[in-house]
DNA sequence: TTCGTTGCAAACATTTTGCAGTTTC
DNA sequence: GAAACTGCAAAATGTTTGCAACGAA
């Protein structure tokens, strides 16, 4: 993690994120906190997310219709995308799927350290 | 699928990604057949590769740098993406995932329809 | 005072699209 | 001949970046 100061945008774009369970993109955020911080930019917004998630602080947990969508929520869990609506839920497990990566004969790894697991499917708004 | 007559791009395209396990992108299917067809263009490459993602001959299974990655093997595997490099590779199971969506718990799905796993690592060449 | 952060706009990279000509059936 | 396919170049899209001003420590 380089060195940091702190910053209020980024504070608010990460409580925003903490705070919803929309799996949000930049432009969303965006949308969101002008309101509140009139003078915000896209950019930062970008900034910010690409700080946070090399932080660990958050995580991109899909690219739904082009977009990057964004998680603050770490604990280990997957993700539906819905492809009519572009809606993502969270989906979680009802017994550990922690071993999943002994499961899995992967041939030409040296090292695995992260997977990402996503339903595709239809909504129950759609 | 919507009516399509014979084109021997889209063929040349679709054989190409049926005969190599590099999960090519637009741009590197472009490359190889460019020498073959130098009147190929790059649209056409994107074009036929939407479509033939539509008929369900071929299937996007990650975004590697920004780029979109396909595959023509149909059978059910999942993948692993070198973070250092950005070779995709197949990935297979040692017991059958099929029964995946059932020990997930999801919240808000009228229905699922497929799944999307991809493993992150660093491969044995780097 | 130093260096991280930001707004703004321009630059970027990948993908899509409109159009006129070509191929398939 | 009708409709699908293509090359080309322009447009569209989401994201990144350079720079000068600003803010934090």
């Amino acid at each position: 993690m380089r060195t940091q100061n702190y910053s209020r945008k980024r504070q608010a774009i990460y409580e925003l994120l903490l705070s919803t369970d929309a799996h949000p993109s930049a432009e969303w955020l965006y949308n969101s906190l002008k309101p509140t911080y009139p003078d915000l930019s896209l950019g930062t917004v970008y900034r910010n997310l690409k700080l946070l998630e090399s932080n660990g602080s958050v995580k991109s947990v899909a690219v739904v219709d082009g977009c990057e969508r964004y998680d603050a929520r770490m604990t280990p869990h997957s993700h539906f995308v819905c492809k009519s609506c572009g809606r993502v839920l969270d989906v979680f497990f009802t017994e550990s799927m922690n071993d999943i990566t002994e499961k899995a004969y992967i041939d030409g790894a040296k090292k695995v350290d992260s997977y990402n697991l996503i339903f595709y499917g239809v909504c129950n708004e759609c």
